[in-house]
RNA sequence: GUCCCCAUCGUCUAGUCUGGUCCAGGACACCGGCCUUUCACGCCGGCAACACCGGUUCAAAUCCGGUUGGGGACGCCA
């Protein structure tokens, strides 16, 4: 059987932003099912636009995914020969024709077909000029682009899509398009094709935006004579306005970079971008990387457009929050050793990394991780609602310090009183500070909870946490003695 | 304006091809309850959808037609 053989063709004019990277995963995913091979293609035609900041971004971006491609990256300019090749075969063979007509011509017939609510396309004025015509402009110097010549046939031109069926459009409603600039330099539709064919791709697997290029580039291999890859149209992904989601009107929330900063496992990522526009055909939600590649299908594409639910502004709902829940099940159900290697990244950016971790603290290291992943949604957590656990420098924070210190001021002589008790401990573990607690509780006749939730606070700086004597044992004796202590001076401050 | 695509809970979606097992299932969100030393954990429960009209049929979310709605494309961008 062939090989599979599929691409992803990003033009480096911006960040990767989850539409593309949703384009390239389910690349990605149909090469691994099915033994192919991923090209990565950086589409840099657009001289003007295209900059070394986006390559590097995207590549970024796939890396940290871990969409990893199995050829190039292969920049487009750098075939630009072939390009040239391939429009000058078709002029040759009489599929493309010089075209003299002035932007600014165009330009106006547009706008006064546009005013006229007539059809605005290519009036076709240069496809019938004779030989001689052609010289003649050419020797005046005159400027001309080649744009195909679309055949003249009744009918509908008609290809099978893997995800929404036959797709047809009539002949007559395609219009002669631009294949090689005034300048030379050939286009998208003209290059993508040619580059497809020349990197042997069995499947194009992309945007329903590009619906209307692929009946043109259908086209194209015809005229080229080459073999018509699998073509399947993905929905697209909108804002809840059902606005085409883009850098431009969204801005950050849309770019992979975005959630790398804001603590997200790469993983989980690519797990909710999998199923905006798939499903397995299960109840199924989580998957490993084996089990989504097992289970990826084009035919389970979803033919509807979907929506990126994000509400700009609202705090809790910075993203979508189903994004925000895939990345809680990962982070409290994964592995304890790779999230050790998420979190000390975290650590080490925020000056709280111990090299110890590595060997003498390890087991103290993951267990705390695992006590306290709980209840966090981001690996951010983890040096904010977390550093009390890595650094004896934390905030308290202002609302559980008013509901359960601030309240009850004899906390200032009840909180020490229990750091001697604790001081005083032959074993310090979850039941030896549970007992004494609540044996202080009792003395001092008030409700155990006053002093847990007010030993939360002072020792977490957290409004909610750990079951209190999983922390206090985590913590260890010294520091909690020590925090406990310094009740007063935290008052003082407050 | 022209062409193309689409239409199930607030959101992601199952079910549509192969009509009956669907007075429509799951997940997230939301609401309520439980657990409890707290809670952002956990458990249990609830709310909530077949866009509309017509046709075919014993039977339609499912097939057909129309309407409405949404999206995409219409560049010497990719």
């Amino acid at each position: 059987m062939e090989e599979v053989r599929v691409r992803f063709p990003p033009s480096p004019t911006g960040y990767l932003h989850i539409g593309g990277a949703r384009t390239a995963l389910f690349n990605w995913l149909f090469a691994k099912k099915h033994n192919g091979k991923l090209i990565l293609r950086i589409e840099d035609t657009d001289e003007e636009r295209s900059t070394q900041a986006s390559i590097d971004g995207i590549i970024d971006g796939l890396q940290w995914l871990g969409i990893d491609w199995d050829e190039g990256p292969y920049f487009q300019t750098e075939f630009a020969a072939d390009h040239i090749a391939a429009a000058n075969r078709l002029l040759a063979s009489g599929h493309a024709y010089k075209c003299f007509c002035t932007k600014e011509t165009l330009e106006q017939k547009r706008e006064a077909a546009l005013a006229d609510k007539r059809e605005f396309g290519y009036d076709g004025t240069c496809r019938h000029l004779t030989a001689k015509d052609v010289l003649q402009q050419e020797q005046q110097g005159i400027p001309s682009v080649i744009r195909f010549k679309v055949p003249v046939r009744p009918g509908v031109l008609s290809y099978d899509d893997q995800v929404l069926g036959c797709i047809e459009r009539a002949y007559t409603d395609i219009e002669d398009f631009v294949i090689v600039r005034s300048n030379g330099k050939p286009l998208y539709l003209l290059c993508n094709v040619v580059d497809d064919i020349r990197d042997r791709i069995t499947h194009v697997l992309r945007g329903q935006d590009h619906m209307s290029n692929t009946t043109r580039q259908v086209l194209l291999y015809e005229a080229l004579q080459a073999k018509l890859p699998v073509f399947a149209h993905m929905p697209l992904t909108m804002d809840l306005q059902k606005r085409k989601i883009s850098k431009r009107s969204h801005g950050e929330v849309v770019a992979v970079q975005f959630y790398r900063e804001k603590g997200f496992i790469p993983w989980a990522l690519c797990n909710f971008l999998c199923l905006l526009g798939w499903n397995p055909g299960t109840e199924q939600e989580f998957f490993t990387r084996e089990e989504l590649i097992e289970a990826f299908s084009l035919n389970r594409i979803s033919r509807v457009n979907s929506v990126f639910n994000f509400k700009p502004g609202d705090p809790k709902f910075f993203t979508d929050p189903k994004l925000i829940a895939i990345n809680e099940h990962y982070l409290r159900t994964m592995d304890l050793g790779e999230l050790g290697d998420l979190v000390r990244t975290e650590l080490e950016q925020a000056n709280l990394w111990d090299p110890a971790y590595e060997d003498s603290k390890r087991n103290w290291y993951l267990a705390t991780l695992n006590l306290i992943r709980d209840r966090f949604h981001t690996l951010k957590d983890f040096t904010a609602a977390g550093r009390a656990y890595f650094s004896d420098e934390y905030d308290i924070d202002p609302k559980p310090l008013a509901k359960n210190v601030t309240k009850y001021p004899e906390l200032a002589i009840w909180l020490p009183q229990l750091a001697e008790r604790f001081a005083a401990l032959a074993e310090f573990n979850t039941e030896e500070t549970e007992r004494v607690s609540r044996e202080l509780a009792d003395e001092l006749a008030v409700k155990p909870g006053v002093l847990i939730n007010g030993m939360r606070t002072v020792l977490t700086g957290q409004l909610a946490g750990p079951s209190m004597f999983e922390i206090v044992t985590t913590l260890g004796r010294d520091k909690v003695v020590t925090r406990l202590r310094r009740i007063e001076h935290l008052l003082a401050s407050a």
